[in-house]
DNA sequence: AGTTTTATGTGATTTTTTTCACATAAAACT
DNA sequence: AGTTTTATGTGAAAAAAATCACATAAAACT
């Protein structure tokens, strides 16, 4: 349903890969030096560019601050991105201290949670009750959340942000959730992701070839 | 290089899923049902089943315990498995305290951070010194690593956790990191997440069919 | 100005992943 | 016991993703 996914994830890999290049003094990449730096293959770096309108010069590559401007824009860095966030548990917390947005031009403008002990609306980030998220997305016109709420009370709280008007959201909670076709829900599973790195690990999965003597 | 990596974590998803149908009374499923309610296609779980040599019952569809029994030791559940946490920062404390791991018989059994003020020894989970850290890989043969440090100091403290003999990681820094074939990496990269979703929002590259008019 | 070099951009190819579709076998019903 | 029903398991087909390979054009060098 939703094209090119992974070469939007590589963008995004790009652009990392290029802010670090920037960093040390490097002005032109070529295919093959940000393949190497992304960790991925030469021409999936100009495949991806092609896809998405993105071109350098022949046999000059690519200028870092052309490239960077570019798919920052594809990636909508051209203004600030306001989020909220859902449940102010332990995860949700942490999300909300966490610096890496910022430099991202992604802010979370609230918080929310059903618990009333938890609420702070003269923290940095406010931290409001549930009850009141679905007049603040429609008066901020929000359309991006963060749910971090238990499992239990996730569905219903997405069906909730759908409700007010909410168009895509990064789900923290440990359940597959159910939302109409127009919400794009990217689901990050801490267990799961983990789970892979152990079954990678203690299986033999992973042998290379075939099975010898 | 890693083999039908989609699989592992649909497995994953699987088991979420059994658990949770488990929980409410089911004790039967359907290839149908559990693809419903993980999100994908009736064969694609069959087919899943059949790489890992799970089988059900002709027209009897799979029981939920020994089905989930079957998965489990596939993700190598049948014991708990120890994990290391490297760096003690805002994500990484998070990480300390979640409980989801937990319920999925992983363990964070030490963290480690560079900060003195950070360490303590005498915590439910012991904080020591990276110093110490090495030694701890080796004396508890911890083969597992979650990274959570910032993003200049990844490469140096992954390479440290190699040598140590973890085989391994999470990585929670926002930085591509290098190791040997035979280290599993899965990096875990939440501003890329949360810029997929952003793509998807603000672009118009979902929209449906060919552009009309 | 002409030749050589070199890295892009993209059709073609290969590989991987997903989905289809149906033969098969077990259960349910008569 | 025989017939029908129904869901598995898997080859075959389709779709998607990654990689190859090369024509092309711009730069560098003579």
């Amino acid at each position: 349903m939703y094209a090119f996914k992974n070469s939007v994830t590589r963008l995004s890999r790009y652009k990392s890969a290029l802010k670090r290049l920037k960093s040390v003094g490097v002005v032109k990449v070529f295919s093959d030096n940000l393949a190497d730096a992304a960790g991925v293959n030469p021409a999936q770096v100009r495949k991806d560019f092609s896809v998405f309108g993105i071109s350098g010069n022949k046999k000059g590559g690519y200028q870092i601050d052309e490239l960077l401007a570019e798919i920052e824009t594809l990636l909508c860095k051209d203004k600030v991105q306001p989020v909220i966030l859902v449940g102010n548990g332990n995860i949700g917390n942490a999300l909300l201290n966490y610096t890496g947005f910022e430099k991202e031009n992604i802010k979370i403008v609230a918080a929310f949670d059903a618990d009333d002990n938890k609420l702070n609306s003269e923290a940095t980030v406010p931290i409001y009750s549930v009850d009141e998220m679905e007049s603040f997305i429609r008066e901020n016109q929000i359309k991006l959340a963060i749910l971090a709420v238990p499992a239990l009370a996730a569905q219903e709280t997405l069906d909730l942000l759908v409700k007010a008007g909410i168009k895509g959201v990064m789900n923290f909670s440990p359940i597959s959730l159910r939302a109409p076709d127009d919400i794009y829900i990217n689901h990050v599973d801490l267990e799961m992701e983990l789970e892979t790195v152990i079954f990678y690990v203690f299986s033999n999965a992973n042998a290379e070839g075939p099975q010898r003597g």
